[in-house]
DNA sequence: CTTGACCCTGGAGCAAGGTCCAGGGTTTAT
DNA sequence: ATAAACCCTGGACCTTGCTCCAGGGTCAAG
């Protein structure tokens, strides 16, 4: 046995074995080819599909909408405007979490400087951030 | 009764009135006042604070990390360099965040216009992004 | 040819973050 | 003055996303 095993790839992804295995029975992976004694077998690339999905999850998303994301991808011919549509709201959630996170950072920022200088700062200056704007609708 | 109830409150953060209670249980709101009767009465500025909460969860924030971040605050006189360091890494943090959700942002874009060209794209350009920087340590 | 490191399945257990009663008071609109 | 709409506590229960066995094969090294 001189291929990928569980083992491997999830050691390079950084991610218990059982994790792996539970990805796949959630479907975010889809099943490995299998040796004759029934091991898993991986291609290289599912390392950084796992990659992917942790650093994903990690960002707040949850695993189904991961399995959407990872679901996104231009199968050659048929609903081409339905990927595009799907990508686009995607990049503007994207783009939501970036402002929102922008918006932590000044305040954050806001509060480090506040040490330094004299005057009175406001008590939390982080919940001045974030007023407005939703994420997730 | 003619202040802000915790429905009223629940109602405005857009939380449920158990979620409030369960805040407050794990101490990311404090105590409020009573009436007689022993209803909740809170001043305005929950409001704000709860929403906070709730958009710092959106962004993958657990719990115990927006119970840090509300704990940040200038307290006059002591710890102020503590506060800087807590906050500057706090920075730090969500910066790798926005970084990563731009490269996320890279692909889908790229995803997005690869209907309209014509070239066989990448199978699944999603993965392209993310490939370096880890988040959390 | 055995010992240690791996792998398999199925299912129980767990932590976080809520969510939902039951059983019982309070307020407010009519 | 009574129904509808709220609020209280305490505790059970649920979903997500793992994590950990038990019981049993497999593989590589010495």
């Amino acid at each position: 046995m001189n291929g990928l095993t569980i083992g491997k790839v999830a050691h390079s992804a950084g991610l218990a074995i059982d994790t792996v295995r539970y990805y796949e029975r959630e479907g975010l992976l889809e099943k490995p080819a299998r040796s004759a004694s029934g091991y898993r077998h991986y291609r290289p690339d599912v390392i950084a599909r796992l990659r992917f999905i942790r650093q994903a999850k990690d960002l707040g998303f949850s695993l189904s909408e991961i399995r959407e994301l990872l679901a996104l991808k231009v199968a050659p011919g048929k609903s081409c405007a339905d990927v595009k549509a799907r990508a686009e709201a995607k990049i503007a959630d994207v783009e939501q979490r970036i402002a929102q996170l922008n918006r932590m950072k000044g305040a954050l920022s806001k509060l480090a400087t506040a040490c330094s200088g004299r005057g009175p700062t406001s008590e939390c200056p982080i919940l001045e951030a974030m007023e407005t704007h939703e994420i997730r609708q």
